[in-house]
DNA sequence: CGTGGCCTTGATAAAGTTCAAGAGCCGTGG
DNA sequence: CCACGGCTCTTGAACTTTATCAAGGCCACG
């Protein structure tokens, strides 16, 4: 119950309405690796993340993946096929032991008929995760893989505790997923800004950001 | 008014909401090539297009785009601020002269509130929205630009008149962009798919689909 | 009848993927 | 406690796809 106060879509909503909502959430746990669902299997319900760190992401026949967005803990998924009907457009996966409550769709359907503020969280939930998907959209197709991690070193920079120290959440194959690319790209990428005094790689997981000028020009694609 | 229930979102919506909301949308004419809104506009209500087309789209410094949509009579766009608060996250722009709908902010709050179908509605809207945008992310980062049409004929085919021959409802230089690629490229590729017999161009903006499986296979990205 | 947008084709160049190989790291089980 | 296997990360070389630059033809519309 105390996980549930952290899940943000609930903000606001009112005690009785939260007690019941409770009750009617399923719990499960993921091993690192488990599939919690797969593109195309029919979604009933939607889950949100009380701990650990799920991955969303596309498949294509050869066995590439792209990301499309990493969830940590208070963060809800797969909730197209609640509104939209139809199967899951992506597949979710653990990227470790975590655990997450599964809500079925038609209570949840319900509750929102009679808590207008749900709904009204629910709408800035997904309208968040558009724009997201526009920066991801404009990321593949506008810029280039150095200008993608240099954007994504000033997000984390902006969002992190410590702006001149970024810490990655994931690993370099998993970023590298994130920004369309793959590991030996990256390496390369990540070797060449190191070079050019960009950045400073300070442990496998954390990355000291030296010129954050020299970050934003190649974010906006005004430096090769 | 008869333009109004042409708009998929108010489907189900009681007559009196109907006529009020009516009353409080403002209609502009944008012409071919007209800004709608831009990137970091800050936004205070969302838009539906009674005719013509409006593109959204995003843009890099160089002056390359990138359309996330394109969207025709009764559909709505605009909306990401309208829950999430903030500015647009892309340009919106007449592909040809439009006429458009402007519904303010603050009033379809109201009416959500009040009507918890036009919530639903709502939701659904941008969960397909969100299934769209993974197709579009799926394309750019899995598929090569052959693939990238292929599915794009495909999906015309599905939702089009004519199975065996579709009809592209923008131009090349518009496909190009959607697809995400440039005009040069999309001419080549359809040429080569025109000589190995996969298609056969019949007019400029109608294609005739001559092998579905190869198509199919081009698009899963089984063949070259 | 001319001008601008649209479409096509060719030659060249750049960016990123693929394939291959090897080094470092960690947890598990012998 | 050490060794093994697996996973992560790095580096090199060849190749492929796509963008870029340049030019010409076509069509529609003013």
């Amino acid at each position: 119950m105390e996980h549930f106060s952290k899940i943000w879509l609930f903000n606001g909503l009112s005690p009785e309405h939260s007690a019941r909502f409770a009750s009617i959430a399923s719990e499960e746990t993921v091993a690192r690796g488990g599939v919690i669902f797969s593109e195309g299997d029919d979604g009933d319900g939607f889950y949100a993340v009380i701990s650990g760190q799920v991955r969303v992401f596309k498949l294509s026949v050869d066995g590439k993946e792209q990301t499309l967005h990493v969830f940590g803990p208070g963060e809800i998924f797969g909730e197209v096929p609640v509104f939209a009907g139809g199967q899951f457009p992506a597949h979710a996966a653990a990227l470790k032991k975590s655990r997450v409550f599964f809500f079925p769709r038609q209570a949840f359907i319900d509750l929102i008929q009679a808590d207008p503020s749900l709904a009204l969280n629910m709408l800035a939930v997904l309208s968040r995760r558009l724009r997201q998907f526009t920066t991801l959209v404009e990321s593949l197709s506008l810029k280039a893989v150095p200008g993608r991690l240099a954007a994504y070193l000033l997000y984390l920079a902006e969002h992190g505790e410590d702006p001149e120290n970024v810490s990655l959440d994931i690993s370099k194959v998993q970023l590298a997923s994130l920004l369309g690319t793959i590991p030996e790209t990256l390496s390369r990428v990540l070797g060449k800004m190191g070079r050019e005094k960009l950045i400073h790689s300070t442990g496998s997981r954390s990355i000291k950001l030296l010129d954050r000028v020299g970050l934003e020009e190649l974010a906006r694609g005004e430096r090769k």
